[in-house]
DNA sequence: TGTGAGTTGATTTTT
DNA sequence: TCAACTCACA
């Protein structure tokens, strides 16, 4: 009988999925259908009758596993197979057994920037010199130790290695320092769970037999931690199914051990392998620059990709005169393709190697108002407010934490200085007590001054009031701590726009809480929300579903999938990055990456250089990437630019609609389109924009008068930013000649809720207000993906877009 | 103790 | 370029 499951599938994702029983190694290639035969494999288990509770899917990253949870509930809606990252699932399981590995029932796990403050405050405490060895380095030393599973008294510095030497005396004292704690760093997930599972055999068996079918995404990115749970898990079930691809290798520097999938078939000789070789998503020639890039890579299993796909365009490689010409141009094609008709904005991905290479891709973007997201800046959690108050959180679910409670022991003010703060901490060592034990005990402290003592008490007061609704709905913590501690009416309170950010940022976090809590029922889930809130990550972010043209580094871009991408900076020093260059290794690692960001586009593809490039501030002469040089020049059209590409595209009736269904207008005038075509991109986008602002103002989108901008002829033809500038400075007004001069308003007049104009950032919506006259602020939230800005309104060139 | 200005120093990729 | 940290002052 035939499998409908598998009917669409061909015959190595068929030979996949149907593989139930025994080891199995999915060597599958870009684009081959990958996540594809994982869900139809799981489906497939289903069918066959294994529990849901019996299988396990590992990823590494959280975007991962909810696009395979959402796939195989298209093929299983009931399904309940866990399916999450490495880190989640060793958290979930570690909090059972927290107090085997010497750690309290409810630890906190401490994020990069937790850890660094515990490894700053662990140097200082043991007088270590610091001069020549960043904390970052230090940092990196240890979590490479730890990925591979070397603990703190084993740790062997090389033969003259200055870091080794300090990580040797400092790794042993934080590791003692995050167990008093009681807290873990993101390595100490993965590595509690190995010692569980070498240190109770009884426990291993338990796990391997209730997970008995498990499957590793992306198994070429484990390391030796994560390798030896799987393997754990898989001693008496070896139902161990792995995909990966050698070459989408691109974590090492993470301690990702490249061996764990080239030698996966020595490590489980009865091994089935399926090699998923045919390629859906790229074109021919695209495909061909990839697979020859990758060949010049010595550590790699070989392979031989081929699609059935078009032949496609010739891979484009431009040198343009710097970055300014770069993301100019690069901004200008999207919108004459857009503005064409011929593409939406979510077709196109612009990557990087680093995030400080997005500065002017934004800004170009904007010029030319096309939507943007970009994938990485100040992650929601990451945000100030939203860490203060997590911190009360942490210090409710974890009274041992130390890092939370010197977040907070001062914020908001209570007169608890630093000094104060400091005797705290060497009471509470001294005696071995938590800072918390130590705060109780104020008044015995010596050197701290009366005043201070009286205010640590209070303070402790109010953690203990706070404690007692610990175990009730989050939403409920969170709004006490907001109330009894005072946050809330600090930033109420304040008169800055920062402030009135945070508040509703903070207020966003409440509707979260409130989403958990839906989410979660039932008593004592405040852990699993911190859990949440420390394991998530940037790319979380990214909304697959808006149409927005994506920005990412090349490292976010794995797993996705782009018609038109750009990759751009292909220069020595960032391409091979300049610490990859002398280590072999590591150079194929960056050759890797280039064929990850390559393989993501599906039917064009740009590379591009500048011939200058600003970095740091200052300007250098940029070398063409070696990498360059190994792609086949046949496939490539190579062009070179001096200035910004003049793109004047014939708006095509079809585009207009798309461009003005962007930006929310719902329909235009024959007038307006004559008009709209005759002007630069850039400029169009903006007096669309002006558009929106007329189109609100009204409240009606349809049956306008013309707009009186466009009717005194097309403004002066201005591209670059230079003579955008240029014309601000002639005309005074701050305002983009495309729009025109208004009376100004008074700074008063910008109230909550309006919609303002900006001519970089465009259209915006005041999300709060504070101040008057001179002193007037406004926090703005800009549709143009800029994001949130604050004025000062007197000295901004706002212009209210209503009434 | 808290704030502000000035200086310094560092910048890959992320669970 | 920018953020974090230091130091001086109120």
């Amino acid at each position: 009988m035939d499998h409908p499951l598998t009917a669409s599938l061909n015959p190595p994702q068929r030979e996949a999925v149907l593989h139930t029983e025994g080891p199995l190694l999915i060597l599958a290639g870009p684009g081959s259908g990958k996540t594809r035969v994982v869900t139809h494999r799981i489906a497939h288990l289903l069918a066959q009758g294994v529990p849901d509770y019996q299988i396990l899917a590992l990823t590494f990253t959280n975007k991962a596993a909810d696009e395979m949870r959402r796939r195989v509930a298209e093929l299983v809606p009931d399904a309940k197979v866990w399916m999450s990252t490495f880190h989640r699932f060793c958290a979930r399981l570690l909090r059972q057994y927290a107090t085997s590995v010497g750690l309290g029932e409810n630890f906190t796990i401490y994020d990069t920037d937790d850890t660094r403050k515990v490894l700053r405050e662990t140097v200082e405490e043991l007088g270590v010199d610091l001069t020549h060895v960043t904390p970052e380095r230090l940092q990196a030393a240890i979590s490479w130790a730890k990925n591979h599973l070397i603990p703190p008294d084993r740790y062997e510095p090389q033969a003259g290695s200055a870091v080794g030497m300090i990580v040797k005396r400092v790794y042993p004292a934080y590791q003692a320092r995050l167990l008093a704690d009681s807290a873990v760093d993101f390595d100490d997930l993965l590595l509690h769970v190995v010692s569980l599972l070498t240190e109770s055999p009884e426990l291993r068996r338990t796990l391997d037999a209730r997970y008995r079918y498990i499957m590793v995404d992306e198994y070429q990115d484990t390391n030796l931690a994560q390798y030896t749970i799987v393997r754990a898990l898989s001693v008496d079930h070896p139902n161990l199914a792995v995909t990966g691809d050698p070459d989408q290798s691109i974590y090492g520097w993470r301690g990702a051990n490249l061996n764990n999938i080239l030698e996966f078939e020595k490590d489980f000789p009865k091994v089935q392998v399926v090699r998923l070789e045919q390629n859906y998503r790229s074109t021919q020639r695209i495909l061909r620059v990839a697979d020859q890039l990758i060949s010049h890579n010595r550590r790699r299993k070989p392979k031989s990709l081929f699609t059935d796909n078009q032949e496609g365009s010739q891979v484009r490689l431009v040198k343009y005169l710097n970055n300014r010409v770069e993301a100019e141009s690069i901004a200008a094609r999207i919108a004459a393709d857009v503005g064409a008709g011929r593409r939406r904005p979510r077709d196109f991905a612009i990557f990087y190697r680093t995030n400080a290479l997005s500065r002017n891709l934004e800004s170009a973007l904007r010029e030319y108002a096309i939507p943007y997201q970009m994938v990485n800046g100040l992650e929601f959690y990451q945000r100030k407010e939203i860490k203060d108050v997590l911190a009360y959180l942490h210090l409710l679910n974890n009274p041992r934490d130390r890092v939370a409670l010197t977040r907070i022991i001062n914020v908001p003010a209570r007169g608890i200085g630093k000094s104060s703060v400091i005797r705290l901490a060497q009471y509470a060592t001294h005696r071995g007590k938590s800072m918390l034990d130590a705060a109780r005990e104020a008044g015995l402290i010596e050197g701290l001054t009366k005043r201070a003592a009286v205010a640590v008490a209070r303070f402790v007061a109010t953690i203990d009031h706070l404690a007692v609704a610990r175990s009730g709905p989050v939403e409920t913590i969170i709004a006490a701590v907001l109330d009894e501690t005072g946050y809330r009416a600090m930033l109420k309170e304040s008169d800055d726009a920062d402030d009135q950010e945070r508040l509703a940022n903070v207020e966003e976090l409440l509707t979260a809480a409130r989403e958990f809590d839906e989410h979660n029922p039932g008593p004592d889930q405040l852990e699993s929300f911190l859990e949440q809130a420390c394991l998530v990550n940037d790319t979380d972010a990214w909304e697959v579903d808006d149409d927005r043209v994506t920005l990412m580094t090349m490292h976010a871009a794995k797993g996705l999938e782009f018609p038109v991408v750009f990759i751009i900076a292909v220069e020595e020093g960032l391409l091979p990055h300049e610490r990859s260059r002398e280590d072999a290794a590591a150079l194929e690692e960056e050759r890797r990456l280039l064929f990850v960001a390559i393989t993501r586009a599906r039917e064009e593809l740009q590379l591009s250089l500048a011939r200058q490039r600003e970095f740091r501030g200052s300007s250098r002469y940029a070398v063409p990437s070696q990498f360059l040089m190994e792609l086949p020049h046949e496939e490539l059209e190579m062009t070179e630019r001096l200035y910004a590409e003049q793109v004047r595209p014939q708006l095509s009736p079809e585009g207009m609609e798309r461009l003005a269904a962007m930006q929310g207008i719902a329909d235009l005038d024959a007038v307006e389109l004559e008009i709209l075509n005759g002007l630069a991109p850039g400029e169009a986008m903006a007096a669309m924009q002006q558009m929106v602002a007329e189109a609100t103002e009204t409240g009606l989108a349809a049956n306008r008068e013309p707009n009186p901008a466009f009717r005194e002829g097309p403004p002066p033809r201005l591209t670059t930013a230079a003579a955008l500038a240029e014309a601000e400075t002639a005309t005074g007004t701050g305002t983009h000649p495309a729009i025109a001069a208004r009376p100004t308003t008074p700074p008063d007049d910008f109230l909550q809720g309006m919609l303002v104009q900006h001519p970089e950032y465009g259209l915006g919506k005041i999300l709060a207000a504070s101040g008057t006259g001179s002193k007037r602020t406004v926090t703005v939230a800009f549709v143009s993906g800029a994001g949130q800005k604050k004025f000062l309104v007197i000295h901004s060139p706002l212009m209210l877009a209503r009434g």
